[in-house]
DNA sequence: CAAATGATTTGATGGATGTCAACATAGAGG
DNA sequence: CCTCTATGTTGACATCCATCAAATCATTTG
């Protein structure tokens, strides 16, 4: 593994670009494809624990080593991480020993737009 | 089945009265769990797509009948509508022959909270 | 280089889940 | 009642997935 963009989604694309708001026009079968993805991503607890870890970190990202105590296997975090990376929630990088993670830009406002009322 | 809150979570108690939005505090573990169900239930392709022709309905409401054709039995669809319904993000009503559906009230802007931007 | 630390990958396994066919239930209308 | 239409439930099955132990890779340090 290497660097930023490495086997993640281009999310911004994903949810920015593709949807009006969920209730203001009915998704179209691709787009509930490529959506279902991202709360997949989000629907497992352990998962959601370690996305809100890093979304709640002051700087913004977290190292693996600090956000390791969710009550599972170091492998399995590591698996956790991966599947919120390639979803595109998640950016990585290494520098010296430890790898960051941090919540990929748009992520969260481009969720929440999806979610907005529109009423 | 009968009425409207059968066999549903409180989902206003579950997202909206216990959690900040993301950014802005960690997750405890309860809380994800109880939290990662909501993104469980939108996970499918299938769900997501049923739920998304419910919210964008300009009555707030569809019958089964109306969004039946989303390429999977007729069956399945019931199965999928059970599952958003015990995730506590439908409602559903017997109407004569047929059953009506609707997004539970408070869903979709307590789930925008919960992603809401805090920088 | 060798050892140690941090993180990912691989392989295996038990449990969860989406799907359908068949059957059951509920109401409408002869 | 009996039948037709609209939904929901059951049972079976194939696939997916979370998890861990063991092995591997990457980087620092002795």
């Amino acid at each position: 593994m290497s660097n930023l963009a490495l086997g993640s989604t281009d999310l911004q694309a994903t949810v920015s670009l593709c949807c009006q708001p969920l209730g203001k026009e009915e998704l179209s079968a691709a787009d509930s494809e490529k959506i279902s993805v991202i709360f997949k991503a989000l629907s497992d607890p352990v998962r959601l624990r370690l996305f809100s870890k890093i979304a709640a970190q002051p700087g913004g990202e977290a190292c693996v080593c600090d956000i390791q105590d969710v009550g599972v296997s170091q492998p399995t975090v590591s698996h956790h991480l991966r599947k919120l990376r390639e979803a595109g929630l998640l950016e990585s990088e290494r520098r010296a020993s430890w790898v960051y993670y941090r919540v990929a830009p748009g992520v969260l406002s481009a969720m929440a737009g999806l979610l907005s009322q529109t009423t």
